[in-house]
Order: C-alpha cells, then sequence, then structure tokens
DNA sequence: GTCCTATTGAGAACTATTCTCATTAATAAA
DNA sequence: TTTATTAATGAGAATAGTTCTCAATAGGAC
C-alpha cells in the first residue's frame, strides 16, 4: 500500500481525520483529481480521472465522497443551471476565493479573482450585517454573474 | 374562452407577445400561480397549483414553459444544491431584487432585499468592471449566502 | 495480528427533467 | 366569422444525474 502521507494533497488530511473520516484510497484519488486542475469538474469527469488512479472506484464512491468533502467545507459544490453539477477544491491552500461570470448559451464559466480590498470589505460587512439581522451563521457564499461570453454574443 | 387579458399578471403579456409566444391557457395558469406568491415553487408545486386553474395541464408544459419564461426574463430559476430547482417570478412589478440567504441543513430560503444604495452602486460598478475586463455582457445576477439558520443552528 | 465498523463497488432504483408525437388551439389572414 | 397555419399541448416514454442497497473489503485503534 502506499503512503497516503506522502502525496501532495497532505493538507486535508487533518480536516479529515478531525471530522472522523478515514483516509482512504477513493478519497484521496479524488483529491489528488482535484487538486490538480483549477477547472470545474463534474462527477463524471472526475470519476474518469480519479479511475486513471484507482481503476476500480465505483461512480457511487465518488457521489457520497463528493458530498462528505463538500459538507466537511474541503470542496466547493456549484450548480451551473444546465444540470451538470460541478465541484473545485476550495481554498485551502490560501488561494484566493473567485467568483464566476457564466455564459448562458455555451455555459462556459469564467472565474475572476483579484478582488480589490473594498470588495472583501464590503462582502464582510454584509455578512455581518446579515447574520445579525437574520440570526444566520453565515459560511460562504457565491456570487456570480450571468449573462453572454463573446464568443456566444458574435456568434 | 376566459379573455385572457383581464387577469392580474397582464403586466406579462406585452413581454410575451413581443418574444412571438402565443398567450395559452397553460401559460397564463404557471403566471398566476408565480404572481400569487412570494415563495419559491419547484416544478412540482406549480404543477400542482396550476392544475387546480387548469385541471388538464401536463407536467411536461410546466418545465417546457418554465423555460422559455426563463429565456425571456419574466421568471428567475434558482438551483439549491439539493437538486430542487425552483422558480420565482422576475422583478416585472418593480419589486425590489432580492438576493438569498440559503440553510445548508434544511435549505430553506430566505429573501433580503432593503439594499442600501451603496450596495445597488457597488455591484453596478462591478459589473461594469467585469463586462469591460471579460468581454461578457452580464445580464443579470445572483447573490447567495449559505450556512446556518437560527432553528437548524440550536438544533 | 485481531477486531470493529466505516467505506466500498456494483448495479438496481429513483427522480427530475426532456423528448416524441399525434392532437389541439391561438392567431393571422381572408 | 370562417379558415388556415403552425405553435403549443398532454401523455407517456426516455434519459441522465444521483442516490440507495447490501454483501464484501479495508482503515486504523488496540
Amino acid at each position: 500500500m502506499r503512503n497516503l502521507r506522502d502525496k501532495k494533497t497532505f493538507w486535508c488530511y487533518e480536516k479529515l481525520s478531525k471530522c472522523c473520516c478515514r483516509l482512504t484510497k477513493p478519497r484521496h484519488a479524488i483529491l489528488d483529481v482535484l487538486s490538480a486542475t483549477e477547472k470545474h469538474l463534474n462527477a463524471e469527469q472526475i470519476y474518469k480521472s480519479a479511475s486513471r488512479i484507482e481503476p476500480n472506484i465505483g461512480l457511487a464512491t465518488i457521489y457520497r465522497n463528493l458530498e462528505l468533502l463538500v459538507n466537511i467545507g474541503l470542496v466547493w459544490k456549484f450548480e451551473t443551471g444546465n444540470s451538470k453539477t460541478v465541484y473545485e477544491l476550495a481554498e485551502c491552500r490560501h488561494e484566493s476565493h473567485h467568483h464566476h461570470l457564466i455564459c448562458k448559451k455555451c455555459n462556459s464559466i469564467i472565474d475572476y479573482s483579484g478582488f480589490r480590498d473594498n470588495e472583501k470589505d464590503f462582502i464582510r460587512r454584509r455578512e455581518e450585517m446579515l447574520s445579525k439581522k437574520y440570526d444566520f451563521k453565515i459560511q460562504n457564499h457565491c456570487i456570480d454573474f450571468y449573462g453572454l461570453c463573446a464568443k456566444c454574443r458574435n456568434a
């Protein structure tokens, strides 16, 4: 058996074991796949890539673990509106959080980050205000803009 | 045949006919249902309510027309993350646009509106900046906060 | 190494949504 | 008002993404 702790997804282990989750090979493969890309992958794509690492992995295991990883906050689940749910690694590595521009025609997703400080401040203040007003513990947010990308607008 | 133009969803007709859509009874029933509530309804709920107005309406018709209404901008489609897609009337009646607080546990949705001017300004400026930077025509946006509602936090 | 039980793989089951197609009805034209 | 055109419909089949079931496996505490 390979040593799971050698791998580049090491930073996830603390969180996993804190949540009393075993560090299984399928889990490991999924995290490897997600950490190897900046793209948003759907379950099928994750399944295909993970199968190259763990050939016998099952699709149900992919779904089960994605749900788990989303629940413990390691992965961010994201619905585009065309029935393809996609997943991406949460900002565990202190990479900048990002928002999305989604094309309603071709469903492509543009990430944008590089927020100015005033954007971060704005969101933080907003979250504070809403938390208080609605007695709601905010854990994260999703800011997406919908419209038409350059390609689709000119096509 | 009842006169469709008598009904309270009159304000939608201009848009519908502009888009060369016929003013059918099923469409009318769906708009009536959506305009009679402030809640977010899923397709099944809309089907049930619309069936009371048009008993023979089919579920496929509900889906077809919701898609149409979303495309022409009369209805806003909204995915909660637990596979229940919900719909609500867009702000055709100049009601204030709103954002959401979504409980990750019970999937309840709190609407909030009452934005201050600086929030509107902020979003407008952001949209301008993003449109230019990414050559992307922004049509609308979705700002949602995820977390735990008071009930679930204390349960 | 042994034990406990969380996790798995495989495939069936489920569910939301979309498709197909013959029939109906909204609208434009006569 | 009647007629013609064709968009829209209802019913049910089909699809696709996801979840469930259950016997077998394997992580990790001891």
